[in-house]
This record gives structure tokens, sequence and C-alpha cells, in this order.
DNA sequence: CTAATTATTTACTAATGAGTACAGAAATTA
DNA sequence: TAATTTCTGTACTCATTAGTAAATAATTAG
């Protein structure tokens, strides 16, 4: 019953495409047009097969998006991973933003954030998707809050700070970004939000 | 050439609904489920008319949309203007943001925001309806860093304080804040953003 | 009353898109 | 080689939806 991505190596036509590449090219697609706006014939096109073939291997729309989302989460954790790097919560902080940034402007993929949006758009979507998206946002939350539980812990945030406050108001504030980006926000504009914010800190 | 609503009160047949009412009813229906999902059936049904007396009315669906957006966007003034309200500008702030929350969460329309949605989704609207969104966010900006810019003068804020930047944070925090409010965060969690978000001038 | 004007409805078109039935192709096993 | 398994493409179905053509209804001007 798990919903396992196998290379099957057992008998039978081989699959003629490969199934992580497939996911790649339906994330491009998914990250640049959203859910709704991505169509399986699209999709079906950029992998260069049929669209039995996809149904046939990842299920319907709904599931392969949760698949996407998936391997998505894998990457999108940079930033959070970025808190732990530094030993002083404030520059662990500025990474986070920083990388936020950095990641949502590279190329080699659409600008923004694919959860962003899909966040954005979580009351339009199959029920068990927006709660997916929901519970992947709490795992950020969570995730930060951590780190500022241990700066607390360190001494270097006051006793009675808001851990889950500000680990929420932080999450928020990058999805906010994560739109600016998306909608072509300057990089040096986004700068200036970054400095900004971290006078909450400061 | 301008686009104008007027009750024609000229000869003809007069209209059988009310162009405001219909405009209403199109924007509780385009905040519910955005542009791409709102269908003119639908609308045309919520309005009491059919679909041709709409494209009569209006044009398409676009420049409905548009009539929509500029109705919202007054009534949306209501946290901006809140900032003039108060001469402390912390106290104007946490007004801002208040207003934001409360209003977002209020009953009698959907959660959340109509622009912030649009905004989040302006890469897969129609250019012109882009622009046009893109044209209030940077409004929303300036209107925030005008007021910014008057509590610098005041001396609440220092001289090199860069308005600019702590304008476009504050709309982008409140575009965050937004989302959440549509997918559902408690009002208690959205009060302990607020408060992590007030830090950053304290 | 007649003509002109504007709004409304019925009944379409054309396009898009999710999902599927079915037959054929490519492999493994016996 | 024959049987079995699994994947692939062709060719659909069915629903939705933006937008329109054309006939009709309601009003005013003369």
């Amino acid at each position: 019953m798990s919903t396992e991505i196998k290379a099957s190596q057992a008998r039978g036509r081989p699959r003629c495409f490969n199934l992580e590449e497939a996911l790649d090219r339906s994330l491009l697609l998914f990250w640049q047009k959203g859910f709704q706006n991505t169509s399986l014939d699209e999709i079906a096109e950029a992998v260069g097969v049929k669209k039995p073939s996809l149904y046939a291997a990842f299920g319907d729309k709904e599931m392969l998006f949760r698949k996407v989302l998936l391997r998505y989460s894998g990457k999108l954790s940079e930033p959070v991973q970025a808190l732990d790097r530094y030993d002083d919560i404030r520059e662990a902080i500025n990474a986070f933003i920083e990388l936020g940034i950095t990641s949502g402007c590279s190329h080699g993929h659409p600008r923004g954030c694919l959860l962003a949006s899909a966040f954005a758009d979580s009351t339009l979507l199959p029920p068990n998707l927006a709660k997916e998206i929901k519970a992947l946002i709490n795992q950020a939350d969570q995730a930060v809050a951590q780190r500022l539980k241990k700066a607390v812990r360190d001494g270097q945030l006051p006793a009675d700070f808001d851990v889950k406050g500000a680990a929420k108001f932080l999450i928020t504030l990058m999805h906010g970004v994560a739109l600016r980006i998306r909608a072509g926000e300057s990089r040096t504009d986004l700068q200036r939000i970054k400095k900004a914010a971290l006078r909450c800190l400061g």
C-alpha cells in the first residue's frame, strides 16, 4: 500500500522512460504553472511519452502532483538546513532568508517556490492535496521553531521568546517573499526586505 | 474610451440587473476561487442572469475581473488607511497588521485577500491583468512607504531608516499572512505572527 | 403606432483537458 | 515456440468553459 517508485526490473515490457526524470519534468511544469493549469497532455509531451503511460506509472494527476511535491520538499529544505550551519541565531536567520532568496531566484527552474504557490492555492485543490501541503508548511514551521528553541537554550534569545510565533513569522514572510520573487521582484529590493526583517531579532 | 459603469438611463430595453450588485457577486466568487477557477457560467447564475448579458455589460472575463479588482482595491485600503490614524508609528503598524488580520478573517466574504491571491497567481494570468495587479501591489508599497517617511521626519525612526525596504517588508509579510488566513490559520497564531513582526520596529 | 435602440435568452461553436478501452509491442519464463 | 506479463500508443468519451450568432423582448423618440 506504499506509493513506492521502483525501477521494476521484473518481466514484461520494460518502461521506456525514467521515472525520476519524468518527475523532474513534471516538477518544472507544475512549478511554472501550478496544479490546475498544468495539463497531463503537456506533461506527457515534456516527458516524451503518451498520457496513458503516465497514468499507468503514477495514477492520476493528483497522485503525480503528490509525488512531485514530496520530491520537491526534499530539495526545499536547503534554507531550513542552513539554519543549523550557524551557531549565532542572527547569522542563521540571515542565511535562511538569503538562501530562500537565492534559491528562489536561481536559474534552471521557475522563480519562486512550488510549495508557497501551492499553499496559496490550497483551498482550490483536492482536499487531500491541500492537507498534504499544509502538513509540509507545518513541518517547515516546526523545523524553524526547533532552531529558535536552541537559540533560547543558548541564551541568544530571551527565555520568554515566543518561539512558535517567530517561526511562523519567518515562514510566513518567506511565503510573501516567494510570491514577490515569482512576480519578478529585483534582487536588490529583496535584499532590502531581508534587512528590514532582520531588525526583528536585532 | 473610459471604462465607465453607468446606469444608462437612456432608451432601449432597461437592464434587469444592477451592475454594482453584479460586481459584488462576481467579487465573492473570484475571491473564493480565483480568476481561472471561476467560470462565467457560475457568475451568471450567481447574478441571476444569462452569460451573454454579462458579456454585453462587462466585456470579457478579463475585463470583468479588472473591474472587480478595482472595486476591491477600494475596500482593501482599510489597513493602509489605519496607518494614518495613529501618530506613533508603532501603534500605526500594529493597527495596520491587526486590521489586515481582522478583515482577512471577517465573515461575509471568503478568507484572505483577493489581491494577495491574485498576486500569487499573477504569472498565470493574462499579461495585462498581471500588470494591473503588480501596479496595485506597488501602490500599497508606496502608501506604506509614505507613512514611514513621515515617521522618519517625526524623528520616530532613524534618519537612515530604509523606508522603501521596510514598506515592502510589511506588505510582503501581509501577503504571507493572507495566505495563512486563507488556509485557515487560527486567530491566535496570527496574533503571534503579528507580535513577532512588531519586534522589527521595537 | 412605427422605428430605432438596447437588453435578454436560447442555442450553439470550438477548444481544452481528465481519464479510459483496447489492441499491439517488448520483454521474461517454461 | 508459446504463454504470460507489463508497458505503449491510438483513439476515443465526457465534462467544462470562453465566447458568439441570432431571434426576441422592453423601452423611448417621433
